[in-house]
DNA sequence: CGACGCTTCATTTTT
DNA sequence: TGAAGCGTCG
């Protein structure tokens, strides 16, 4: 462990080797900070420090953990086990589990996500009896988001006409009674959003000074990592902690600043050397990431943001390949065209899959380059969008184990108590909230006093929810003495939740059903996992807790060899030796939601840093003339980001068009040959409501392909069936593996093929939606 | 009460 | 295009 110090350069060294007292790195992109943080801490360790007093914030948790096992190899894994290193989320939902009794929550509280949320501001709203077209539930869940992040709690609200008037100009007058009651129901059902969090957390080291000075003894040193996103809820945290023994270490790129629509600010970092006395400032301006191509070509984009520290960032690596620019006509083509070219270089250069990455700015854009890679038979894996723990069904089984650990959370008990059905209905469900609200108790507490309340509810239907409470209080009991894993798979089989799913047959139900079964195998190896820590449990509550505050990015075990996709977002501090940044159009990237003012264009164009130094040795750009988007088809413009880049970094592999011409495409519409086609050449995506032509819409469209089949058999956008396929046939299914081919049946769209796999199951599958191989 | 079909709306980015 | 909410009918 003695000379681990030696191998970081100078610039590195000095601010592992700073003791005490704050100081501020800045780092530029790939020149080692996740280093200089790791050493730090050994350093720290290896002088005294004891890792209790050590906390370390990291943007994601699987940072952290890779961090920690760092830190493991050099001091020593009981040592760096004691540490306190994770998201801001994390945690401090840690530490409200142990003192948030104080602010009267129970240990146990739910964590609700977006979700969660969203399906509550919906249910107020309706109860309020307000207009759902003027508060639209996503925007009132947005706005309350920003207030508790800016900690403007309801108090504040009401206190600041500002604030109040505001939303009186955007016709939303109930606003802060929205809030006031989404705070409350929250806390009756002994939940927290997100934002709460960071939120509560400050209440508490407000509120109770012992709190804080507990916590401030404790942690003496420290550290924040990506600190140009944090917020001002994170910010106030951090600078109470380390109010006393001002330990603090910061560590950021003001020119990687991408997270201000969850209210980060960039002042934070810019003006922390007004917030703390005497700080040692460094730099870390050598990149060891990217070939020189890259990085100047980087630094001539970030050249154009106005507002920045000063800084430059240099390499000493090899001169590297130009960035190559590449035009197609459509999202399909460039598909196939991003496909082709991973294809290229894994077999001329012999590259494993998980050397490529590709970025988009928005989820959705992830499906045209799926359908490329899928056509090539590269594996690939998509990181973000819908998560596993969304899914419907995931959810489902998620809810019936956090009314078992908390019984009062609301939003979990809504998603299954009809789930699957047992007929207990909308009335009656509006019946019990308007009961709960009144006595200001939570539905479950209701229902186990129904005989004391008059609510119009017949003696069959107060049967069956009896029924429901005791089958909970039966998991409860159990939850007593068994793991997460033997509980959550008597709940999916006593439920009826995996036979729900199994009965309904569909393939999509059979996918359902796969889906829980893998849940089940994830808490296995969860309870496994856990058992080898000394202070886990292997229990249900921590496993809800892990799933809660979990990212894709989290769950990735990196064992099986993939090409990457993601969002620019979710990629900031990886790398990848080869990068695709597709879609880069006007409108798209820049998006079109961010363009109106020019401290939002600087963070697009951040986010273009930040997409362009993930790579490590060459990095193409993508940019379609055409784009299906909202179902439509639309002509595309070339980003303003191209032209900004330094010319001599770049190569057009397709000649720049400026000709105006845009490949007209076939559409359905076509068909009757009275469709307002002037629409599909505007140079601008179509937005608000189309203008009335009498030509018939999308829905019409719809309508008539069912009536009329055969007239969308030249539209169908199915699977291609290979023909080769028959009776008898081997072939290869993504995710069931080989199987035989035993029989076929139905006609175009419905065929169907029954296969018996070789892991034992027979499945019929659609052939218009099996991803199936023919072998032979 | 529940199933089904029709209409509407949405696309930034995430813990 | 596709998810989600709403209304109608059995």
């Amino acid at each position: 462990m003695k000379n681990f110090i030696d191998e970081l350069n100078d610039a590195q060294k000095a601010p592992v080797l700073h003791k005490d007292g704050p100081l501020m790195v800045i780092a530029g992109a790939g020149s080692g900070k996740t280093r200089v943080l790791t050493y730090r801490i050994a350093h720290l360790m290896a002088q005294g420090v004891d890792a209790f007093n050590i906390l370390a914030l990291t943007f994601t948790n699987k940072a952290a953990r890779e961090m920690k096992k760092r830190i493991a190899d050099i001091v020593g894994n009981t040592e760096a086990k004691n540490l306190w290193m994770g998201t801001f989320h994390s945690v401090f939902a840690k530490l409200l589990r142990y003192d948030g009794s104080k602010l009267g929550f129970p240990s146990n509280f739910t964590i609700y996500d977006t979700q969660d949320s969203q399906r509550l501001i919906s249910a107020i709203i309706k109860e309020m009896g307000l207009d759902k077209d003027i508060y639209k539930y996503k925007q009132v869940q947005n706005r309350i988001s920003s207030y508790k992040n800016s900690l403007i709690t309801v108090k504040a609200y009401f206190q600041n006409p500002e604030l109040v008037e505001a939303d009186a100009m955007a016709k939303r007058p109930r606003m802060g009674d929205i809030y006031q009651n989404y705070v409350d129901r929250c806390f009756k059902a002994g939940a927290m959003d997100f934002d709460d969090l960071l939120l509560r957390t400050n209440e508490l080291l407000t509120r109770f000074p012992e709190v804080l000075a507990k916590y401030q003894d404790r942690f003496r040193y420290i550290l924040v990592d990506e600190y140009q996103d944090t917020n001002h809820s994170q910010y106030l945290i951090v600078k109470a902690l380390a109010d006393r023994f001002q330990n603090i270490c910061v560590v950021g790129d003001d020119a990687q600043s991408i997270y201000s629509f969850r209210g980060a600010n960039i002042s934070n970092i810019l003006n922390f050397q007004r917030d703390y006395e005497n700080v040692g400032m460094y730099r870390l301006e050598q990149n060891y990431r990217s070939t020189k191509n890259i990085v100047n070509a980087a630094n001539s984009i970030i050249a154009k943001n106005k507002n920045q520290l000063e800084k430059v960032v240099w390499t000493a690596n090899d001169e590297g390949g130009v960035i190559k620019i590449h035009r197609s006509t459509t999202d399909a083509e460039e598909g196939r065209y991003v496909a082709g070219s991973i294809w290229d270089h894994k077999m001329n250069e012999q590259l494993a899959n998980g050397q490529f990455a590709v970025l988009y700015r928005t989820n959705s854009q992830s499906r045209s380059i799926e359908d490329g890679l899928r056509k090539r038979d590269i594996p690939y894996r998509i990181y973000g969008g819908l998560s596993f723990y969304q899914r419907k069904e995931i959810k489902d089984v998620l809810s019936y184990l956090r009314l078992v650990i908390n019984p009062k959370d609301e939003e979990a008990l809504k998603r299954i108590i009809n789930f699957p059905s047992r007929g207990i209905g909308q009335t009656t469900l509006d019946r019990l909230t308007v009961a709960a609200n009144h006595y200001k108790r939570s539905i479950f507490e209701v229902i186990e006093n129904l005989d004391k309340i008059d609510l119009k509810i017949n003696s069959g239907t107060k049967r069956k929810l009896e029924d429901f409470i005791t089958m909970i209080k039966s998991f409860q009991i159990m939850n007593e003495g068994a793991d997460a894993f033997t509980l959550a798979e008597h709940v999916a089989k006593k439920t009826g939740l995996l036979l729900e799913f199994k009965k309904d047959g569909t393939p999509e139900g059979i996918g359902k059903m796969e889906n829980i079964e893998e849940l089940l195998n994830g808490i296995k190896d969860f309870v496994e996992g856990q058992k080898e820590l000394a202070d886990a449990t292997g229990s249900i509550s921590e496993f809800l807790e892990d799933v809660a505050l979990a990212t894709d990015l989290d769950k990735d075990t990196g064992d099986d060899d993939r090409v990457a996709l993601m969002t620019i977002h979710l990629a900031k501090g990886l790398e990848f030796p080869y990068v695709y940044i597709v879609g880069m159009e006007e409108d798209l990237f820049p998006s079109a939601m961010s363009m109106n003012t020019r401290s939002e264009l600087e963070e697009e164009r951040r986010l273009f840093y930040v997409a362009l130094t993930r790579a490590e040795k060459q990095a193409y750009l993508t940019y379609t003339q055409n784009r299906y988007r909202w179902g439509k088809l639309i002509d595309a413009e070339p980003s303003r980001f191209l032209e900004e880049i330094d010319e001599q970094y770049v190569e057009n592999l397709t000649p720049i068009d400026h000709s105006g011409y845009r490949y007209k495409p076939m559409i359905d519409a076509d068909i009757f040959g009275d469709v307002d086609k002037s629409r599909l050449r505007q140079n601008k995506p179509t937005r608000g409501t189309p203008p009335k032509t009498g030509a018939p819409n999308e829905n019409q469209l719809r309508k008539l392909r069912k009536l009329k089949p055969e007239l969308a058999t030249p539209i169908g956008n199915t699977n291609a069936i290979d023909p080769s396929l028959q009776e008898g046939s081997t072939v290869n299914h993504t995710r069931f593996g080989r199987g035989r081919v035993l029989k076929m049946e139905g006609v175009g769209n419905d065929k169907k093929a029954e296969i018996q796999f070789e892991k034992g199951d027979i499945k019929k599958l659609l052939l218009r939606f099996a991803k199936l191989e023919v072998i032979s």
